[in-house]
DNA sequence: GCTACTCGGGG
DNA sequence: GTGTACGAGTAGC
């Protein structure tokens, strides 16, 4: 029978391990599969182990085995003892006490689910092949089919079972007006649920402690709680979700389970409580056998956004938007007339909609499931931890396939130690220093895949290091280590990413000929998932709490990034006489003396394969895209106007790195005029028509005639308006809101807008809610708008083109000066002394002068005056 | 420019 | 559960 697997455990029935296989068939049966011929194990290095472990109750089976270490190059494995144990759950004991007594132990701390899953080829999300077969009482599980197995194989299978969703949405009132509501002592009024297939001919329900013709009524918390248990095991979803569900409205349900003395069971198992454990500030939720997807949390991994609540991420994404009602205001619909009680339930219905067409509409899942298949982890883990846990799954099945053994995780104080050597020793990559000012036709080339390329060509991996001084054949890189070369040995990691990238590369062709948009979608998250796994082991071997932690290994790889950057710029300046102008870690930009799109990607290919020719190994420069205008501000912030090649057809954006645009802290007139004035000097190349806008909205901020939305500033709250330190503009708007309508106070948590006054009282206390300036025709202070919100950010922009502060407020007017840079010599000169400008090479007369102070032709601008042309003009 | 701390979403 | 683990943004030096 063909299973697709979605999560595993163990349970102890006789005092032995039994692992359970949760998955869905093609046809979207829950099956689960009992399998008890695995033990946990660890491995020991070290003399005498016999003698310690003689005696352990938990100890099955103790043999000495031949493996290979995976911290360095050796040529024959060595002896260690492989220890067989009977509780997984009692291995920590043993460990604990060989290490110390001075004992190295490996892979003493792989879940026992993980093992099992590593031991027979299993991964998160692919497909098994299971046969029944006899054995132990199953009677523990709910699933449509029960299989006892003997034998069982992974499947190369790509399809996915039909997976069936729950979506869930609490509503509860504070007993404590303006804070969140507390799951130890007030409890929940309303839920709203949305299946994904019908359940009793439902799409949606509404349960509730308060009657409605439109809800399913219950009079008490408690039993209203137990039926929304039953339905969860009756309905019987694979994946739960909602908005904020691991971080708010499950671990609420749960402590109001716990109030109401009801047993938390609504995993695929009679025997396991759903649990709530907190880690740093979150809590991760196991619910057997079902996975919990959080699409706030999706959200903000996947989308760059300015806040992340509901009704904005809808409206962002979907267009769609929430009922709305106010956090106040929920007590007061809950309490009020008929009307009122159905607008909560229409708003609480809505987001529990809209939490799960989050998850439908913008496939957020697909990537997620990619990642599980290709790692092998439980896509639970992939939701709930980072890329640590993917690296380690691909890397233990890899090694351990091979004879390797791997070290633990380093103890506590190991990863401070760690910590601070990485701080001082591990150098990153290497950034060029920008040529100033506005340049015209940039090429922009970048290598495929750096630092997995890297690792391939110089064969890096614990497996291949150098350590001894015998005269083996091997690469040495500029971090002064050595690793051997392929022919002696090829390292894993190496073939692990030889495997991602062909993959990869495999899809990427498949795709160009793919038409059906589920496919695309399916293989396009697939090779997402390749790539950024790819990526992801060099960070390993920096990453202080990593299994094969090695600064020389990470350092090695990003001194090789360094040197093959430096010799590429080197060689595009020297060889074909282009100027490299920018670059950082794995991409230089290179200015060129064509204007069409064509020509420059003419010139990109040839600098791209001569550059891929002459570096060793799989290294491979790659036309990116051309930056029609590039305007550098500083290392790693720069604004372009980017063509990019999509097809056979050129599109274009404007394109910002580090240059923030959208800050919450900002209102929405900076960010506005910063893109429109960043696009200004880069489409129409044209300073004064930038700073002319510039002063064109600082006239409009001065007469009023921009709306006030535009000058909202919002700020959360996250204490008491009276326990703020300081004087803070968020909390005397709250103050002052108090004072005149304390119905309408916003509490902790709540987003405040504000707008700042005119007046003669300090900044903060002339903070005011929008409403009430609208209200009352107050004045706003258009020079706190001009000075403190818009010129901060757009200086850095124009003293880019050395255009100064004075110059924007049009202070200097009393001696105009024109400033430009003609190639490295700034010139200034008296404005009625200047008519126009010219090319001293091809006499091309400008207007105004272009701003890289180089004519198209290239050759150097000069003044011209009514008395002929000069170079520069000194004022007395 | 760096490091320490704070806060998110939810009601 | 043989695993203890965020990350961006801002304030403060």
């Amino acid at each position: 029978m063909l299973i697709q697997v979605l999560d595993v455990d163990y349970i102890m029935p006789n005092e032995k391990p039994v692992v359970r296989v949760f998955g869905k068939d093609k046809n979207g049966k829950v099956v689960c599969c009992f399998f008890e011929k695995l033990m946990p194990y660890f491995y020991v290095l070290g003399n005498n182990v016999e003698n310690v472990v003689r005696g352990e109750r938990n100890v099955a089976r103790i043999e000495k085995v031949k493996r290979y270490l995976a911290t360095e190059y050796r040529k024959d494995s060595i002896e260690v003892y492989k220890i067989t144990l009977h509780n997984p759950a009692k291995t920590p004991e043993l460990r604990d006490k060989l290490r110390n007594l001075g004992y190295e132990v490996f892979e003493a701390d792989i879940p026992f689910k993980y093992r099992f899953m590593i031991d027979y080829d299993i991964r998160g999300m692919c497909w098994i092949d299971v046969e029944n077969g006899n054995g132990i009482d199953t009677n523990t599980v709910y699933a449509d089919k029960i299989v006892r197995a003997n034998k069982i194989r992974s499947v190369d299978l790509d399809a996915n079972a039909p997976l069936k969703y729950l979506a869930f949405d609490i509503e509860c009132v504070s007993t404590k007006p303006g804070a969140v509501p507390n799951a130890k002592r007030d409890g929940i009024i309303m839920i709203s649920i949305v299946f994904s297939e019908p359940f009793k001919g439902k799409k949606e329900m509404v349960l509730s402690t308060r009657y409605d013709a439109s809800v399913e009524y219950f009079q008490s918390e408690e039993e209203m709680l137990r039926e929304f248990v039953n339905i969860l095991i009756e309905y019987d979803p694979d994946i739960i979700t909602g908005y904020n569900v691991n971080n708010f409205d499950l671990p609420y349900v749960l402590e109001r389970l716990r109030q109401n003395n009801i047993p938390a069971l609504f995993g695929r198992c009679r025997d396991k409580y759903v649990v709530a454990r907190k880690i740093a500030n979150r809590y991760k939720i196991n619910i057997t056998g079902r996975i919990v997807v959080d699409s706030y949390e999706l959200i903000k991994k996947d989308f760059s956004l300015k806040r992340y609540d509901l009704d904005f991420v809808c409206n962002a994404l979907l267009g769609e938007r929430k009922v709305p009602v106010r956090h106040s205001e929920i007590e007061k619909l809950w309490k009020g007339n008929s009307n009122d009680f159905k607008k909560l339930i229409r708003y609480s219905k809505m987001d529990s909609i809209l939490a799960l067409n989050l998850l439908f509409k913008l496939n957020l899942l697909d990537k997620y499931i990619a990642l599980a298949k290709i790692s092998g982890t439980l896509l639970q883990d992939i939701l709930d931890s980072g890329e640590t846990t993917r690296i380690e799954n691909y890397l233990l099945r890899e090694f351990s396939k091979k004879g390797y053994i791997i070290p633990c995780k380093p103890l506590e104080r190991d990863v401070a130690k760690r910590e601070a050597a990485r701080k001082k020793e591990l150098k990153g990559g290497y950034v060029l220093e920008p040529e100033k000012g506005l340049q015209e036709s940039v090429i922009v080339l970048d290598f495929k895949s750096m630092y997995p390329s890297l690792i391939r060509t110089y064969n890096i991996c614990p497996t291949t290091l150098l350590v001894s001084n015998e005269g083996i054949d091997c690469f040495q890189t500029p971090a002064k280590v050595r690793f051997v070369k392929p022919n002696i040995k090829e390292g894993i990691v190496p073939s692990i990413l030889k495997t991602l990238m062909d993959e990869r590369g495999k899809i990427k062709a498949e795709m160009k000929n793919e038409k059906d948009g589920a496919k695309l979608r399916e293989l396009d998250a697939k090779q997402w998932a390749l790539k950024i796994m790819a990526n992801a082991f060099y960070g390993y071997f920096g990453y202080p709490r990593s299994r094969m932690y090695n600064l020389g290994i990470a350092n090695s790889i990003t001194s090789l990034g360094r040197e093959t950057i430096k010799k590429t710029k080197a060689l595009i300046e020297k060889e074909f006489g282009y100027k490299v102008v920018y670059g950082d870690t794995d991409s230089v930009m290179v200015r060129v003396d064509v204007q069409s799109l064509e020509e420059m990607k003419k010139i990109g290919d040839k600098l791209s394969s001569y550059i891929s020719n002459m570096l060793p190994g799989i290294m491979e420069l790659e036309f990116e895209k051309i930056f029609k205008r590039f305007l550098p501000l500083t290392k790693k912030r720069y604004a372009a106007w980017c063509f990019e090649l999509k097809g056979d057809k050129w599109v274009d954006k404007i394109e910002t790195k580090g240059i923030e645009t959208v800050r919450r802290d900002w209102c929405d007139l900076v960010s506005e005029t910063m893109m429109k004035i960043i696009e200004i000097i880069l489409k129409e190349k044209n300073t004064t028509n930038a700073v002319e806008y510039f002063k064109n909205i600082v006239e409009k901020i001065n007469k009023g005639e921009i709306p006030i939305q535009k000058f909202i500033i919002t700020k959360t709250m996250t204490k008491t308006a009276e326990s703020y330190d300081g004087i803070q503009p968020h909390a005397e708007v709250v103050k002052k809101i108090k004072k005149r309508n304390p119905a309408e106070a916003p509490g902790i948590g709540d987003r405040i807008a504000y707008v700042i006054t005119k007046g003669t009282q300090m900044l903060s206390k002339r903070a005011e809610p929008p409403e009430y300036v609208v209200e009352h025709g107050l004045e706003l202070d258009s020079q706190y708008y001009i000075e403190n919100q818009l010129l901060p950010p757009l200086e850095r922009i124009f003293s880019a083109l050395n255009i100064s502060k004075n110059e924007l407020l049009g202070k200097g007017r009393q001696i105009q000066l024109l400033k430009f840079n003609n190639k490295n010599k700034k010139m200034v000169a008296r404005i009625e002394d200047v008519e126009a400008f010219i090319c001293k090479s091809c006499e091309k007369v400008y207007k105004i002068p272009p701003l890289n102070g180089t004519c198209e032709c290239g050759g150097t601008i000069a003044f011209m005056t009514p008395k002929g042309s000069l170079d520069h003009v000194t004022l007395t």
